[in-house]
DNA sequence: CGAATTTGACCCGCGC
DNA sequence: GCGCGGGTCAAATTCG
């Protein structure tokens, strides 16, 4: 279990969250979604997604900044009217197809914490998130999300293969959703990067994918050797990701239309939904990976 | 036997 | 201040 923990230095178990950075009270959002060149912050992050059964239908991305200055594309300070709040209205917009602000996952703090030497902190090792607040509150400090990225799949399976290993760390029940979000780790030591995973409560058949943090380390490697997918070779910034894949959540998602979705980013849906209306959602399953990521690779 | 998963408990942040 | 939901830990269990 401290396989991936090493890094703890005081020993007191006691470090800030891989998820976590000390830093500023900052919580800045932005949004992007890769339609040209922009794909690249996939590889910014290290992000080679490639499954089989699987579809991209969306994608978007949150950068919150943590001690940069003081720019727009603040999303936080919506009104979250809805106390149920749900994936979307409070830890990440789905906004693809908009690109709004700037894009900085390469921000100084994430980068420099998670890609090469964390500080003080581990992954997520040790410390209760009890000690790690306290411990935070005594130097006067939030913690601040690294950067996240998100993206909805049409697949048969919950654990998308990306090229890299994880570990499960948790599991949890999700408020008005069947489905258990799963919460992974990176197995690298030295890497932070988590991700959850869950299914969408409206439609089973996507499911949502949260990166946060970036990798440190390249893929352990695929079985068959360096397959390079569609989708790897989109996260790699070398393809432009297709726009007719594209899922726009926040603005297709059936069902009750909840207030707090709806009211917490009309700002940016409004724009959002004026580029995606062009874009229709696929329909059409057995993923474009289907026959490129052999079965052996998924995870037992 | 080591690594990965499961699962209940704990803690924090936020809304009321 | 309280309760709820989300996120994480860590011991136990399972798997290769």
């Amino acid at each position: 279990m401290d396989d991936a923990d090493k890094p703890d230095p005081g020993g007191t178990g006691i470090n800030s969250d891989s998820s976590w950075t000390i830093g500023a009270d900052v919580d800045r959002v932005n949004y992007f979604f890769p339609s040209d060149g922009e794909s690249s912050i996939l590889s910014e992050f290290g992000w080679n997604l490639q499954s089989e059964n699987t579809e991209r239908l969306g994608e978007l991305q949150r950068i919150e900044a943590d001690e940069s200055s003081d720019l727009a594309g603040t999303v936080t300070e919506l009104p979250q009217t809805n106390s149920s709040r749900d994936f979307w209205s409070s830890d990440m917009a789905l906004l693809p197809g908009s690109y709004v602000g700037e894009v900085s996952a390469s921000n100084p703090s994430v980068s420099s914490s998670s890609s090469e030497d964390p500080p003080e902190k581990s992954a997520g090792s040790g410390g209760k998130a009890a000690e790690i607040s306290t411990q935070m509150k005594k130097k006067g400090q939030k913690r601040v999300r690294q950067p996240r990225f998100a993206f909805m799949t049409k697949s048969d399976v919950d654990h998308l293969e990306d090229g890299y290993r994880w570990r499960k760390y948790g599991q949890k029940a999700v408020k008005n959703s069947p489905f258990p979000r799963s919460y992974y780790r990176c197995t690298n030591s030295k890497c932070t990067v988590k991700k959850r995973v869950e299914r969408s409560s409206e439609d089973p058949t996507i499911v949502i994918t949260t990166y946060e943090g970036q990798h440190c380390h390249h893929t352990v490697g695929f079985p068959r050797g360096g397959i390079i997918s569609h989708e790897a070779a989109f996260a790699a910034g070398h393809l432009t990701l297709p726009m007719s894949q594209f899922y726009y959540p926040g603005v297709q998602l059936p069902g009750e239309n909840p207030p707090s979705n709806t009211q917490l980013h009309q700002q940016q849906l409004g724009q959002a939904r004026d580029r995606t209306s062009s874009v229709r959602v696929p329909n059409s399953d057995d993923g474009l990976l289907g026959d490129i990521v052999p079965r052996g690779m998924r995870k037992r």
